[in-house]
DNA sequence: GTTAGCTTGTGAACGAATTCACAAGCCTCC
DNA sequence: GGAGGCTTGTGAATTCGTTCACAAGCTAAC
């Protein structure tokens, strides 16, 4: 199989919300055309995505919704369930060991771990702070798919560093810096500094720039 | 000048992070090639990115670092105060709402609104939450620069819409859905859900693409 | 069963972004 | 002050992603 492009996976789960969305809703058949206005793309952007991994449509008629739906998570690998561990519990990483959305879709959040000792052993909605003195031997014992950091940047490089060597595969991190791991883990980032610098540039050079 | 892209952009704020670091740390002069692997890209893609908004390096020796971050800051917009509204009192919204990292950052977190009256009038760190019914009118009457949007999906299009209508510029959007908005609206989007697909996707089929 | 009207799937054309490769220029040392 | 060693800045080449445009194929209507 041919590489598929980041932007390309990233716009099937856009597709994928708005087909679930429609599913509930009823809704049998959709358009290339309809999916591409509610992703914000084109139709032949949403064709040329689904064609990278097969042919789900009938032409003259669109793409059977619920059968679509289905293999865009057969795609995503969104029907088995994966581990996922929180490493920071501050702000935003008890934020999110406490949103539910992440259970709902599959992602089944197994363990937080913070450095603070008066952090440790408090609990969240069930999930007992851990101590990251004990990191490394869950994650080898557990196994868990996915790790989730949220700690500060200065420790952001040296904890995904002990993460890979225990083993972890995907990392979702949220410090406002770029990991160096090996090829073989995956890293993406969620940086709200970044995106907040982007809409400061947007604003600063609307004119130089012509808008959008 | 020439049309900047996006990802160029979120480079420069790559860069400009560990410029501030290097510059705390006392490190007067860098190279490209350092720039490149501390931002997880190339030497030539540093200094394409840079030339685009001027020359700021001397040959043989590399880019001073106090000016050249100065020179970022200045690029991105980052040296005015931006007002911030956050729309949504719920998990994340509360949690951006309480981190003090924004105001550091320039980003000035002026009011937070939701919809809910059982949390309007609560008071998270100096905040008070409005009622999002005065929304429209303080946003005329405050004119902030940037909205981040923390409402449910099914909201956040609404919502935008009335953000836009008030003269709202700038969108930071954590819905998982894609925001329809005029040209001259520019959204980022924050999109957890995505992000862990992604890594779903990279970890489903790691053997078919072969890794990376 | 034939026609009219859609919509898909996909090579080909295009455009954008990255990488290459090297001349230009700066600093240090002798 | 000239040579050697680096590193920048940037056109050219290349790679990658998007858009175009149209043949293929489905449905409905008669």
């Amino acid at each position: 199989m041919k590489r598929i492009a980041d932007s390309t996976v990233r716009r099937l789960s856009v597709y994928l919300r708005f087909l679930e969305d429609s599913v509930t809703r009823g809704v049998r058949t959709i358009s290339s055309e309809e999916l591409a206005r509610r992703g914000g793309t084109t139709s032949a952007q949403v064709r040329k995505d689904l064609s990278f991994f097969g042919s789900f449509g009938k032409r003259g008629l669109g793409y059977p919704a619920p059968e679509l739906t289905a293999s865009l998570r057969d795609i995503l690998g969104l029907d088995k369930e994966w581990q996922v561990v929180i490493i920071g519990a501050g702000k935003i990483g008890t934020a999110l060991a406490q949103y539910h959305g992440f259970r709902q879709r599959g992602f089944n959040i197994i363990a937080v771990y913070d450095a603070d000792q008066r952090k440790v052993g408090s609990t969240w909605d069930n999930l007992v702070v851990r101590d990251i003195a004990s990191l490394e031997g869950d994650v080898r014992s557990q196994a868990p798919d996915i790790a989730v950091l949220t700690v500060p940047s200065d420790d952001a490089q040296a904890v995904a560093e002990r993460l890979v060597n225990a083993g972890i595969k995907a990392i979702l991190n949220f410090a406002p810096v770029q990991l160096q791991v090996p090829a073989e883990v995956t890293v993406r980032n969620v940086n709200m500094a970044m995106e907040l610098e982007g809409l400061s540039y947007a604003l600063t050079n609307r004119d130089r720039n012509g808008g959008a």
